[in-house]
DNA sequence: ATCTATTCATAACA
DNA sequence: TTGTTATGAATAGAT
């Protein structure tokens, strides 16, 4: 696969000997996490140079691995180790890798991954918690967004009423009795207590963008 | 390298996954006898299947390159003792239940649960997520029974054709011909060659319970 | 497992 | 070393 075909032996010339290393080392090991990444393997792969350099890759740690191979092996052997407490740990560790496993693949189903195998009731049951997750979450994030829309009217209400004290203090109380009856009113803050009944009406059409606004005028 | 391109993310299909590991598997360790033999190396390569089955390849032995491993890195070689083995598994065991907590956490809020904390953002993104989740699912879903309705339709169109043979034996052609014009079908099964526009019809409408009856029959 | 169309890795070259 | 390109190898999808 490449200009030419090679007889797979040993190849003489030292200098494209090493840049054939490095550039099959290379694949290799790119190969190596495909397969990692593809079948969910756990893979562990070392390579020495001719000249001894070490090269490594594991998807997880060299040292699980090599220690998972030596438990694997120790299968086949006798129990080099009685160590107790080592074997709790170890045994703990699959436990949990266990658990770990079984959360990712619901994890995945809820994410709408890798639902091949599901029977319809499963697949019916899946969508019922997915739709009951999405009423909490919409109604936390409308639980934020009134409170901050309350605390900006509530703002609001105060920075007006301020500058109502001002004008009054620049043109006079008549003056403001009339610009007051006049709708003056330019920031557009909501004068009620409660503005509990205006944010009802904004919120009542979640699906809108009208957030991403708020959202950014969030912190 | 293949009919198609594939994106390198875990595959979903587990049949698919055994057979791509499988063919993968094989490759890897053959590009790996190939750098050795190229370029002079030592290789030592572990894989476990997502099963948890040991494939392994080693030019030399995988305890030769363990152990040059290990003495290129000196720091490993307290690792066979039993003391630091325990050290090493309790060690995995933290690392392994901590994975587990994140997921759990993340799972959690997918169930709309332990929402509390969330930005706007985060609460808008999960929103999202799930939404996408759910399209996936009922498209599963209906792929399932548009399936399933398709296969009721055939056997019952045959049966019908069994019946009106059946009909024609005992009460002769001419009757039968009067039986058809007038619509006789008593199952109310679909007679179109493709009842593709039927089930259409009925699947617009996946938020009714009307399939808690196909699932029972499903199997 | 076997067969191809296609993508990918890489040998040779710069 | 790094990049480019022509070519053979690996493999995804189908059978």
């Amino acid at each position: 696969m490449g200009r030419g075909k090679i007889e797979i032996r040993r190849i003489d010339n030292s200098t494209s000997r090493q840049v054939t290393f490095s550039k099959r080392r290379k694949g290799l090991i790119k190969k190596a996490k495909e397969l990692t990444i593809l079948c969910d393997a756990e893979v562990g792969l070392v390579i020495f140079s001719s000249t001894g350099k070490l090269y490594e890759y594991a998807n997880t740690s060299m040292k699980s691995v090599i220690e998972r191979y030596n438990t694997s092996k120790e299968e086949h052997q006798q129990l080099m180790n009685p160590n107790s407490e080592a074997k709790f740990w170890q045994r703990e560790a699959e436990v949990l890798r266990q658990q770990l496993q079984n959360l990712q693949e619901s994890h995945r189903q809820m994410m709408g991954e890798q639902l091949y195998g599901l029977s319809v009731k499963n697949l019916q049951d899946l969508e019922n918690q997915l739709e009951m997750s999405l009423r909490c979450i919409r109604m936390a994030k409308e639980q934020i967004l009134t409170e901050e829309i309350r605390e900006l009217n509530r703002k609001g209400n105060f920075i007006h009423q301020e500058n109502l004290e001002l004008y009054k203090k620049v043109y006079g109380t008549s003056e403001v009795a009339a610009a007051s009856r006049d709708a003056f009113n330019p920031y557009g803050f909501h004068t009620g207590e409660d503005p509990q009944e205006q944010i009802q009406l904004q919120l009542s059409q979640p699906e809108q963008d009208t957030y991403e606004t708020s959202g950014s005028a969030s912190k």
